[in-house]
DNA sequence: CTGAAAGCGCTTACAG
DNA sequence: CTGAAAGCGCTTACAG
């Protein structure tokens, strides 16, 4: 049973497309067309529709609008996690290039098996437009079977096997070539590394930059023990490092969260950096430089590497093509700070 | 024109409720029901529907869930930024709690000014079952006006001005408080503050910590700097502090990531911390412990923030209530360490 | 237990 | 220029 006509009182539900239609007295495809400029309206109807929009306060429905224009106007950003300076720079970049889009973020995180990520996956079906997919931890086979076909999609620092999926890669191996090279260059003869987590691409890569590094011209000596990424993992494989008869002169922590908690356990030792050991980091996280001494490492442009990502979806997004093939590389770069003990610094 | 039945081809489209019942030979109801297990469902039937979706990888389209169900399962969340460690904490406690609690987050950030947030909020009708809000920036009246009456919301930070939407606050006023009655009992003579933005709530209770901290007993000497709350101002305060006839003796700075920018400017001009200025920040961000020295700062249990306000906001979701009213303060506490030189410290 | 039908709030050919 | 109607992909009383 409706209110009588004319009650003062509107229902506390939001307005639909109807409730404007009727108080403005006309359909509601005239609604439709006056509200979002598309198809001729005459200039007494329009002003009616605008004047009732605003009275009832009037804002479309946005699960119908997606479910009949199939289009929701919004990403899914699947991470590994959301927590830390490296993902909060990713989503940054991300977040930025959104907006510039008129993009939404739908955002998910700590899918910790293929399961978890297939059901963060179904869940984001008639939500999203596309996704951008960043699961270093997970098979790369697994987001590949597990992606619909018909949605677009972007990968983050996972190597497509097939290389049928668009894909944005930080140069691992490269970063992690040139910082080793740079080591040895600067005297150091036993360098450390400190990976990440058993097949974690980005780990991989840049342990394989290390032993290629070593090779030519040959090193004496390598010592690989391995991290997790965190920083307690880099505490506990430094005080493994400084354990041993032959300590390193210059540890390489594959990302800059392990270096400072290498950093922690060198300090605590009661050894200096660089004075006593050397110490280096990657990725170039904004507490890099604020660490003491400020600590070396790999520029990994991670706010880009989310910008271009977003931007390459967007692109598919608006062909509504799928894109498939696209792969690129990001370029690192060397950050000489204190922590190595170079003339050279940057602060 | 459709082809011919049982084609082996299925079209790239995603399958729908319509393919699957097709496929097991029942109504599309007897998908619905068997897929959400709601309504008695015949073995026999059952079992043909479970095939038929997993051969056609179905999933349910979330935007018709959506409309019919009234409900997305996903919280909107709208922050001034995302960026730093500030942000980045917040989500973190926001995220955990939602994914607990088996929702979606849809982020929105940097709407500069009231029609921004407008906008912002606007977008999310249909697409959200609530929302938390972080604008600090703005006028309290501003999202009280814009809010749909019909959406759950909690404020975080924000004190809403007729105390009619549940808020979660920080202790803003208690922890400056605390800190300069510290510093006073440590010694210090002519404590400075730099703020953060004018109109910022959290600035603004804090100068008010500040003052009162200087009340009782009376301080000679007092002196306040604006800043923005981020490095850059942090660190054009500083300079400012430094430059003039009487340097205070301690600095307060309204938060870390300002202390850490004041910090450069104080070691840029060649003075020792806490040596000739001590220096407290605001916030204890987790670079706050990695600075040299490491900063003594107010905890505000930034995380505990994030988790609380989901959890309020997904109470009045369950009700399907809008929870007005409730009010927390979250406690902050002091933690002591070098830059203002304690014995006392903590890493 | 099962299906036909209504309906969630929109947009868009299709007629007029 | 305007409206009636179909339809997006679902769920859920309502009959049987």
């Amino acid at each position: 049973v409706r209110t009588p006509a004319g009650a003062a009182k509107e229902s506390r539900r939001p307005a639909t497309i109807k409730d404007v239609a009727r108080l403005a007295a006309v359909s509601i495809a005239t609604v439709s067309r006056a509200l979002n400029g598309k198809g001729r309206v005459g200039a007494e109807l329009q002003e009616r529709v605008n004047t009732a929009a605003r009275r009832l306060r009037y804002t479309p429905h946005q699960a119908a609008r997606a479910l009949i224009m199939r289009r929701t106007h919004t990403v899914g950003v699947l991470l590994p996690d959301i927590h830390g300076e490296y993902f909060s720079e990713l989503i940054r970049g991300i977040d930025r290039a959104a907006r510039q889009k008129g993009l939404h973020l739908l955002v998910s995180s700590s899918h910790g098996d293929a399961s978890e990520a297939a059901q963060a996956l179904a869940a984001m079906k008639g939500r999203v437009d596309g996704v951008l997919l960043m699961t270093p931890h997970l098979d790369p086979k697994v987001p590949e079977r597990l992606l619909p076909e018909s949605l677009p999609v972007v990968m983050m620092n996972m190597p497509a096997c097939n290389g049928q999926l668009p894909t944005l890669l930080t140069d691992n191996y490269g970063g992690a070539l040139a910082m080793v090279r740079h080591l040895k260059s600067m005297g150091y003869r036993r360098i450390a590394l400190i990976t990440g987590p058993a097949g974690n691409w980005d780990s991989d890569e840049r342990q394989r930059g290390y032993r290629d590094a070593l090779k030519a011209p040959p090193a004496a000596w390598s010592r690989v023990v391995r991290g997790q990424f965190t920083e307690d993992s880099g505490y506990a494989a430094g005080r493994e490092l400084l354990a041993g008869e032959h300590r390193p002169d210059a540890i390489f922590a594959s990302n800059d969260v392990m270096a400072i908690g290498c950093l922690c356990a060198i300090l605590q030792a009661g050894l200096r950096v660089p004075g006593d050991i050397a110490l280096a980091g990657f990725d170039d996280i904004p507490i890099a430089r604020y660490v003491t001494p400020p600590l070396t490492t790999v520029r990994a442009q991670i706010t880009e590497l989310g910008r271009q990502s977003l931007d390459a979806l967007a692109a598919s997004l608006r062909k509504r093509s799928l894109g498939r093939g696209a792969r690129k590389v990001l370029a690192t770069q060397l950050v000489i700070r204190e922590s190595c003990g170079s003339a050279l610094r940057e602060r």
